[in-house]
DNA sequence: TTCGGTTCCTGTACATCGTACAGGAATAGA
DNA sequence: TCTATTCCTGTACGATGTACAGGAACCGAA
């Protein structure tokens, strides 16, 4: 149906090859490769991986795709990566590499919004990978040892004892993860033209008379709002209602702790 | 590898066939059944694929599978349902079906901390479905529009004027999802002995010396904590963080609106 | 300089998946 | 009794993840 051109059945073609720089052989060591477009490695299987579903999105990510980017055979990647499932993993945790906040641990009121906004921040560079951080953050090693020891230092100071510091401590993880998740995850990807108009129409037809408040806000609500809109975060942030859902789990932590 | 028993190509089998309940022809009206295991209905396929995700799995979830224990072909299903997708969104929508408080939602604190508790006792129902919270949550019909109306109404009487009203709700939904996405998300699920294993090792050996923190609370913070466990909230429920995590979401709320 | 081992990739193969499409049998309505 | 509709059977296709068996380039020791 779609008929898309479809490349030769070996990956590596003729010209490129004889194109490659400097006309030199091949084979090159893993380290001794200066031209950087030859001999894959992890990091660079990684990062195309993110690149792909940055691009095209999470549906369309396949290990075979990503070889035909990398000109390689698809089973060349599990030389680099065990499978599929640990390459999605690698692609968070480097997506998520930098979220750690600069500020000082010890005004924890500050450094925690810090955290929540870095994060959502990592999540707008890389809106596509929003359906993978639930499911990769169980115990993935996506977050560094380093940045949950500060979050638990930052806990300390605002005066958790250790019967609720943990508490504390699943608050902030799922206060970091769960907004952002659900604002940037994806739309359903086939006729997004016609899905907009369908669910923007079902939208404004629940704002009836039979609910009062529901019709009342509409005009703030549409598209602004979970559930009641058609556009994901990438197109449509919802800066406002993020700043109010952190000062809201910053202040409610504050209570918490007397 | 698996070499798992393989049933016939043909989905219905003889022996089914003629064991058919009373030996009545096959063929029935869509109404006029009464043995309530032969003729589709949308309904029973989404059951059945709620029921198939519960036992074995998002992962391992087909249509093929699907149609399998139905006893159709796979393409039956397309009569009753347009895609995977669509299917997957009717199974959230299934088991949401009954989140709605029976509280007073003048009392809107108490409300609030019944409608999250509510939600998260579905996903404890159907934990495999959470992967799938996030990304139907966008903006599709799985929530009721009277429940929307009542959170707003809640809200109101909470006392948010037009002005962060928005915020509030946003806050709610996000809250409401964010916590129990994360706490039932799936584990690998290859090799999930020696990954829990692994992952029990892994945690240990966070605590060392370079981050007091970690190590001073490892004891209470193994297994119980996001990104420090190695089982998800079927087998290991984090049930104080998330009534600490109310807490926080509904005291947080009380002092952003003053 | 030769040679055996290691690294990293090519190439083949297979089971499985979602779903488009063409009918065909039973039923309902005229 | 005839026709249209409903709901399913049956076939088919392209795509996917990955197991497996080599094979070519490089490294270090002889």
């Amino acid at each position: 149906m779609t008929a898309v051109p479809r490349r030769r059945a070996t990956p590596r073609s003729k010209a490129s090859r004889s194109a490659s720089p400097r006309g030199e052989a091949h084979r090159q060591t893993a380290d001794s490769r200066s031209t950087g477009d030859a001999g894959l490695t992890r990091e660079r299987v990684v990062a195309e991986a993110l690149a792909r579903i940055d691009e095209d999105g999470l549906a369309a990510f396949s290990l075979r795709e990503l070889a035909r980017r990398l000109d390689v055979y698809p089973t060349a990647i599990y030389w680099h990566v065990p499978g599929r499932n640990a390459l999605l993993a690698a692609v968070v945790a480097m997506a998520l590499r930098d979220i750690r906040p600069r500020g000082d641990p010890r005004d924890w009121q500050a450094w925690i919004a810090e955290l929540l906004h870095g994060f959502r921040g990592a999540m707008r560079a890389h809106p596509n990978i929003a359906p993978l951080i639930g499911a990769q953050l169980v115990s993935n090693a996506a977050i560094d040892a380093d940045l949950i020891e500060d979050i638990l230092g930052a806990l300390r100071h605002a005066g958790f004892g250790d019967e609720r510091i943990v508490g504390a401590y699943n608050t902030v993880i799922a206060a970091m993860s769960g907004f952002a998740t659900m604002e940037f995850a994806p739309l359903p990807q086939d006729e997004p033209v016609q899905w907009a108009q369908e669910q923007a129409r079902r939208v404004r037809e629940l704002g009836s008379s039979l609910r009062p408040n529901l019709s009342g806000l509409m005009d703030r609500l549409e598209n602004r709002a979970f559930i009641l809109r058609w556009q994901n975060g990438r197109s449509a942030p919802l800066d406002d209602s993020f700043a109010a859902y952190v000062d809201c789990v910053v202040q409610g932590m504050q209570q918490m702790v007397r």
